[in-house]
DNA sequence: TGAAATTCGTTGCGGATGTAACCGTTCTAT
DNA sequence: ATAGAACGGTTACATCCGCAACGAATTTCA
C-alpha cells in the first residue's frame, strides 16, 4: 500500500504556488502604479531590454504565446509607450521600440523591479537566495533539453 | 545610469517560467490519460489526501479561489469520482469524499505524480533537488508572514 | 428572542487566454 | 517564373477565471 500523496509536499505544486505568490505580489506594484497587466509588463520589459525587437522574438524570449504578445503590443502602442516600424527588407516584420515616454517609464519600472527583487531576496536571506538561483538554473537546463513538453509554443 | 533590466535574470520571472514549464509538463500527463484540468487535479488530489473535506478547506489548502473549487467539484462529481454529503450539524457545509471509482483513480494519479516528481528530481540531480527544496521552504515562510499581498483569497 | 452580521457554496458577468483559421509577405524548389 | 510551403502577425470563437452579488444556514449580540 503506497502512502497517500500530500499536495503540500509535492514539488511541482510548491513551485507553482511560490511562483504565483511572488508574481502576484510583484504585479500589484506595476498594476497599482501604472495599470499594467502581466503580459504588458513582460512585453514592455523585453522591448526595453533589447531596444528594438520583433513580436515573435518577444514571445520566444519571454515565454509568451504570440496572441498574448500581439494584444499586449496593441495596448502598449495605444498607451504610446512603444511604437512600430515596418521592416523595409521584410514587410511581414514589425520592429518595436520604446517611445520617449516609454523610455522614462522603463527606467521607473526597471528600478521598481530591482527594488522588489532585492526586498524579496533580503527577506528570504542569502542562503535561500543562493539555493533559489541554483535551483532555477538547474530547472532551466532541464527545460532546455530534458522536458518532453513540446505541446506549447514557448520554450525556455 | 542604471544598467538595463534583463528579464532572464529577474528571479520572479525565472520562478514563474520554471513553474509554468513544470506544471504544463506534468499536466500533460493527467490531461492525456484522464482528461483532467489543473483545478480538477488539485481538488481531486486534496480530497484524496484528506479522505473527507469541505470545499472551503480545499481552497485554503490548495491555494485555489473558491469559484474554481466549486466548478472543479461539480465536474468531478459529474464524473462520479467524488460524492457530496451535506453535514447534518451545519447544513451549509458539504463534506466531499472519493467514490469507489475515485479511490482507484486516486491511486493511479498518486503514483503518476510521484513518478513524475522522481523523474524531474533525478533529471536535475541531488544537489539541485536539495536547493529546490530549501528555496521553496524559504519562499513559503516568506509568503506566510512577509508578503503584503492580501489581494487574493488564497494564502499559503 | 430576533435583527444584523458572517459563513458556505453557487452563479452572472466581464475580461483574459489559447486554438485554429486567416491575410499578406517571403522563401523554396522545380 | 511560379506554385506551394513557411512565416509574421491578427482575430473569431470557445473556454476559463475572478469579482461581486446572491440564497440559504448559522452565529452574534443587544
Amino acid at each position: 500500500m503506497t502512502s497517500t500523496l500530500k499536495l503540500e509536499e509535492f514539488l511541482p505544486y510548491r513551485l507553482a504556488r511560490a511562483a504565483e505568490i511572488v508574481s502576484r505580489d510583484f504585479a500589484a506594484l506595476y498594476r497599482e502604479r501604472h495599470g499594467l497587466t502581466r503580459p504588458e509588463w513582460r512585453v514592455f520589459a523585453t522591448i526595453g531590454q533589447f531596444s528594438t525587437i520583433t513580436a515573435t522574438a518577444i514571445g520566444a524570449h519571454s515565454s509568451m504565446h504570440k496572441t498574448k504578445v500581439s494584444r499586449a503590443v496593441f495596448s502598449l502602442e495605444k498607451r504610446r509607450w512603444i511604437s512600430r516600424t515596418t521592416d523595409d527588407a521584410d514587410r511581414r516584420v514589425e520592429r518595436l521600440q520604446l517611445t520617449r515616454e516609454g523610455g522614462l517609464r522603463f527606467q521607473e519600472l526597471s528600478s521598481m523591479a530591482r527594488g522588489y527583487e532585492s526586498k524579496l531576496l533580503a527577506a528570504i536571506g542569502p542562503e535561500a537566495t543562493d539555493h533559489l538561483v541554483k535551483a532555477m538554473a538547474a530547472l532551466e537546463l532541464y527545460a532546455a533539453d530534458g522536458s518532453p513538453s513540446e505541446h506549447y509554443t514557448i520554450r525556455m
